[in-house]
DNA sequence: TAAATTATAGTAGTAATACTATTATTTTTG
DNA sequence: CAAAAATAATAGTATTACTACTATAATTTA
């Protein structure tokens, strides 16, 4: 898998960038050093002015490639989302059997990132902190629709319609499998946040992870619609 | 319940406001009309600047009340989870029998907000689109393990408890009954937001309701799990 | 090898944000 | 009615989030 990456590259709507930070070193380091210090700060503190200090660049340089931190958060995010489709598609592939694919489809989903060595310049282990923590902030905003028509979710979505897929093949009769799989991706965030920081209101700790708990869930409810 | 709710103040923790804007009218202005211009506008774009001209006071004196815009979302968040964490009790109180009682108290949390004529200044259906858009930015922050020890979230949590304690009543032996029901108040507010901007990775729409959907879903997992 | 292109750096500047401080005026209350 | 409290007005600061423009270095191509 790490040979077959070395060569892939994630592709990411070209409207979020200005300029591809894969076609440049300080592309690259703009990419490596943005995940390092939105992880330590936090999206709001981060600004193109500090990452431009600590890469020993300027402001003005990180603004050739990226309109604003929300288009470097977008970034980041998709990049994210692209890369766990790629290890679902990949990892399910040759998996016949409906009920194996959808539980293998949710552990990759909903299990915490190890780390990847294909990418160099990115950190995953980060990168899926990242996404814990700013994820929503990327769509919490009044530009959403129109960021939406211009493409900017489509790697996210169609992640979920993909589970959405899985679940119909396991139970075709069930009614809500789309909103049970976006369920499960943002769901899967969210108990992995509240494992962190609000632990009285989640049952996921060291030993039970948010994976077992959608895996119970999921299957549960399609045996329990099971009727073909 | 109007008549009751008329004598009765939703109690938000007090080092949330610096001054209870309940306490003038000043401070009922700051929050009705911050209910109105953070929908308007969306929480990144508003200011106190903004605010102060349009209810024709100062900047200075909207700080009196509240340190920062961060605060006032989250006493518009915990008054909003207040509200209805009141709602849920009042409603589901009388009903001795588990299952109906759980029934009902998933639809309490997952409906979308009629209006209430008890709080004259406070917009409940604009401030249930702002929990909707806005609430996780009041915890995703770098700031939310320090905010949560000094009890900001506490109200936001006894609610997800009560719902885990009403899923316990019905199936002692579920596992999970606390991640569920963390599932179910975050997740209600999600399947709303795709029903609104992302209607293609949910099946909540005008027939269909987030509802529905939780309520399907607690009561086929809890069944299946049904042993005694 | 010269010219063209691209990449990056640097400087300067603007409008807005997120406040704080001080003083003046108005309102409330004892 | 006087004192206290609340609010308004004014001004100021540091930072943010950019934009514009110029300079220079590195690389590609003709």
């Amino acid at each position: 898998m790490e040979q077959l990456l070395q060569s892939l590259k994630i592709a990411i709507n070209e409207k979020i960038f200005l300029k591809d930070p894969e076609s440049s070193k300080l592309g690259k380091r703009i990419v490596e050093h943005g995940i390092l210090m939105i992880n330590e700060m936090g999206f709001e503190s981060f600004t193109f002015k500090k990452l431009g200090l600590r890469i020993n660049s300027n402001e003005s340089s990180i603004y050739r490639y990226f309109e604003n931190k929300h288009k470097l958060l977008l970034y980041l995010t998709n990049w994210y989302w692209g890369w766990l489709e790629y290890q679902l598609v990949f990892e399910t592939n040759s998996i016949s059997e409906p009920k194996v694919k959808l539980s293998r489809s949710i552990e990759i989903i909903t299990r915490k990132t190890k780390e990847d060595s294909a990418f160099s310049h990115i950190n995953e282990v980060l990168l899926n902190k990242i996404v814990i923590n700013e994820y929503s902030k990327s769509y919490l905003t009044k530009e959403v629709d129109e960021e939406n028509k211009d493409g900017y979710f489509v790697i996210y979505k169609r992640l979920v319609n993909r589970i959405s897929v899985a679940i119909q093949q396991v139970n075709p009769k069930y009614l809500y499998p789309t909103s049970l799989a976006s369920t499960i991706v943002e769901g899967a965030l969210h108990q992995h946040f509240l494992k962190e920081h609000f632990a009285s209101i989640t049952d996921c700790n060291e030993e039970v992870t948010p994976s077992e708990f959608f895996i119970d869930l999921v299957f549960n409810t399609l045996n329990q619609n099971f009727n073909g």
